[in-house]
Order: structure tokens, then C-alpha cells, then sequence
DNA sequence: CTCATTTCAGTGTTACTGACATAC
DNA sequence: CGTATGTCAGTATCACTGAAATGA
């Protein structure tokens, strides 16, 4: 690889994203699932029914996306759309029984996940490098 | 943010990785580039007059995604295609005079964003990064 | 025949923009 | 009125796939 670009910190961490992300796609990709997918749900889980544009605020998935991923959740039943009665604007969206149990299944595959990413680390390189990306991420993260 | 996903080290590196590749793109866009077109024309300097096939391999950058951009340096009159007298199915690829120049002034861009991108962190917080980071690319890096 | 090179066309995800109608 | 919501259409980068034509 190009000495100018090798050893610049954008180019790890896109390399380091890279596997990471790649490893995360295949996985959920196996499993039937896409990282969106996974987001809501466990944001419909930790916040209980709330509207789209909340769900994407809290999943930090922009309102037009939740639109379509959405949409695949629930074609499979894993949420519900319903009107809210106090405002004509919003839906309110549910996690059906399918959708806690796929979200079980999905925690399972991203914790799996977890530990491949960080394979070539030590258990203290580990702590490190949560505590120095922290630092990086944007400041709303 | 989601519990389930604010302390997960692929969710982490996706957080630095998106605050980092947007400084960049958003540098290269202000300069007139993108990163793919900076990472060629580092390859010509780097490695001198090559195929495009080579060039790929060299700026990581698959060959059919290596014609649209050289299109767009070429057009720019940073780099010339010619044919390989020696092999039909090369071309051979050369940075110009104005390449170098424009490599020069990408060079300057970058060193920019690095510091951008690492502000958050101390001298040897940034040092313990890239090194933790190095172990997590994919193997080839 | 097999392999490499250039090129084109197309896919998929993530993230984002702009616009629109609707309703608060 | 201004603002928020849901929706749709479209853009861009990055990475990749497949195929075709050419030539080693």
C-alpha cells in the first residue's frame, strides 16, 4: 500500500471499518437481517412505541430511511404501523412478539460479531481502543 | 443512543469512521477532488508510470472503478493514458506536470484533516490508536 | 485454451437532500 | 403562520459483481 496513505489515521480506520463492517453485513446477511433493521428494532424495544421520526432520531437513522426499512419489518411482521389517535400526522409504531424474538436472535449474531472484530486484540488493547474511539465519534455519538 | 448498540466496538468504529471519512470528503469536495482521485494520482507518484490494472492494486481501488476516476483525471489533464506499445491490452498511465502539482496540493489537504480527525485525542492517545487500529484492518493492509 | 486487461453496466448499503401533502 | 411528520424520489461514495472485447 502507498506510503502517503498507510499510515494516516483516516486510512486505518477506513481499513479498520472496512472488516468491521463488512464482517457485521455478512453476518446479518446470513441471518436473514440488515443492520437497519436490527437498529429499529432494538430501538422499538428500549423505547417502547413511539413515531417514526423519533425511532429514527433515537436509532440515528434519518426519517426518510426508517421509511423503507420499516416498511420490510413489517411486511414481516416484526413491527405494526397504526394512526395515532392524538395526532394525524404520526403513526405509532410496535414491536410484535415476532419482532422480540427476532431481536433476540439478532443479539445473539451481533454479539458474535463483536468478538470477531476484535480477534486480534487483547482483553486491555480491547478496553483501549472502546475508550479512544469514544473520543473520535461525533459529538451528538 | 441505544444501549444495545452505543458501547458495541462496531458500532464505535462506524461513529469514528463516519465523523473522519466526512471531514475528508467534505476537504477533497472544498479542493475540487475525492479521495479516490487523490489515492491514484499518490500511486503514479509512488510507483511511477503503470497499467491500470497495477494502479488498482496499488491505491486499493478495484479496476473497473479505476477507469471512471482516471477518466476524470485524465480529462483534468493530471495523468495521460497511453497505449503499452509492449502489451495491447495496457494502457500506460503517467502523471503529469499538473498532477504533481494537484498531488502537492491534496498532500496538504490531508495532513489537515489528520489533525481534524485526531483532535480529540493526546499525543499518545493518538500513537496507541493507530496502533490498535493496525491490528484490526483486513489482512492485505 | 487460459489468463490478464480495459471497459461498461449494474447492485447494495449508508447517509443525505429536496420536495410534497398533511396536520399540528 | 411556522413547524413537524410521513413519504417519495434522487444523489453520492465506496466496494463489489458480471460480462464483453481484446490480446498475451
Amino acid at each position: 500500500m502507498l506510503d502517503r496513505i498507510q499510515h494516516q489515521a483516516t486510512w486505518m480506520l477506513g481499513r479498520a471499518h472496512l472488516r468491521s463492517h463488512t464482517l457485521l453485513q455478512q453476518a446479518f446477511a446470513a441471518a436473514g437481517s440488515k443492520p437497519y433493521h436490527y437498529r429499529l428494532l432494538a430501538a422499538l424495544e428500549e423505547y417502547g412505541a413511539t413515531s417514526q421520526a423519533d425511532l429514527g432520531r433515537r436509532a440515528g437513522i434519518d426519517r426518510s430511511d426508517v421509511v423503507a426499512s420499516l416498511n420490510e419489518l413489517v411486511e414481516r411482521s416484526f413491527a405494526l404501523r397504526e394512526p395515532d389517535p392524538t395526532d394525524g400526522r404520526r403513526n405509532i409504531v410496535r414491536l410484535t412478539k415476532q419482532g422480540h424474538a427476532e431481536l433476540k436472535r439478532l443479539d445473539k449474531v451481533l454479539a458474535d460479531i463483536q468478538v470477531q472484530v476484535l480477534a486480534p486484540l487483547s482483553e486491555p488493547e480491547r478496553a483501549m481502543l472502546v475508550r479512544l474511539l469514544k473520543k473520535l465519534g461525533p459529538e451528538d455519538a
